[in-house]
DNA sequence: GTCTATAAGCGGATAGAC
DNA sequence: GTCTATCCGCTTATAGAC
């Protein structure tokens, strides 16, 4: 009864599989990050862990749930790092270029997040509906904080929060590709900023490194 | 000496191999574009030409080999279909346009670059080179278009040709992961439209579906 | 030009011991 | 909680027959 394999807490009973959890989730997003899903391995993963695979898949019973988990946990530590206020959309969308700007310290979440949503642009994949469900998310969040910008006279005339809230999602998102394939092609900070420059009344700062 | 295996052309001796090598290439097509190079199978596109592994080999000696002339078998088409004058930047814009309709019409095309591209951010991937050098060419041409365009006073104040160049390309390749996720989501073409005009002084038509 | 046969390896997943 | 052993399928590529 007592010995029920459940995780509690990283201070409650089990703290040992809570550690294990962590340090193959952190190992799946480099293997899945720098091969994707269908060829990244379960072996590799287990490896970088210095577990054999069995006893890695005591903890996720399949690959596809590693993935899942491993989609997860990141979204899990990013709302935790940026907490947005979602209300004021000027500060939201200033939250875009201090995602980029942290982006470009981190090129495995990069790399995650570019190579499996291509691949999981096919239907079977067993990432396709997180990365639908996703990008509606962003680009009704997106949108809401340009029409409230809008509304507030902070847009130039003539710009349509939902295409510019397309706009600019697209546009990270294809300025990773071009980022990850070669860091000095471009600068993706400063792309997004002259970007939101062309939109905006009051330019954006670009993000403070020193406070 | 005679019985050289060599292509001469669609009309030459060795027809044969001309007609078969074009069909394992439309396969590859589909095979590398719905599961990338890694996890597309050679035995998928033999079986889909009906050919034995063995025989697929013959005609493409490896893998790799087989991805990069389904590369640059499309680049052949598509520079076959699509002449732009590279001197007229105006048209060259325009044909943006042209292209991302015509996308929107053999998805799997846009998802073999989607789905490749991000793949081959990998130093280690057969397409790497490729894609590094496609987008320095790309960058480069739409650059000089806006160049031109400026010089014309065609664009609005403060519009960078370079960095909006940048921005066109990865606003294009972004769409097309949203677009391939759902139909629906997002109408490249649209998108691609509405943006140009937030640059340009003269709006651009929409591709004429009658001429 | 295409085949069969075969090599040699990696893949995910399960059963059961400890 | 982790292991060993094992199953079975799929992979690219080669050798040699037809």
């Amino acid at each position: 009864m007592a010995t029920t394999p459940k995780t509690r807490g990283p201070r409650g009973p089990y703290a040992k599989t809570r550690a294990t959890k962590q340090k193959i989730l952190d190992a799946a997003l480099l293997v899945f990050a720098e091969s994707g899903f269908r060829s990244g391995s379960l072996r590799e993963v287990a490896e970088r862990v210095g577990l054999s695979d069995a006893g890695l898949l005591h903890h996720y019973p399949t690959k596809a749930a590693l993935l899942i988990a491993t989609l997860q946990h990141r979204d899990d530590v990013a709302t935790r790092d940026f907490h947005v206020d979602t209300a004021d959309g000027r500060s939201l969308i200033q939250n875009m270029i201090d995602i980029t700007e942290r982006n470009m310290n981190q090129p495995g979440v990069v790399e995650l997040y570019c190579t499996l949503s291509a691949e999981a642009t096919t239907p079977d994949h067993p990432a396709h509906g997180y990365f639908i469900e996703r990008y509606d998310w962003v680009r009704d969040l997106v949108t809401g904080a340009f029409k409230q910008l809008q509304a507030e006279g902070g847009l130039r005339d003539g710009i349509e929060p939902r295409s510019t809230a397309i706009h600019l999602v697209s546009l990270m998102d294809g300025l990773q590709v071009q980022w990850l394939l070669n860091r000095d092609s471009v600068d993706m900070t400063v792309e997004v900023k002259r970007y939101l420059d062309t939109l905006v009344i009051e330019p954006f700062r670009a993000p403070d490194r020193l406070a």
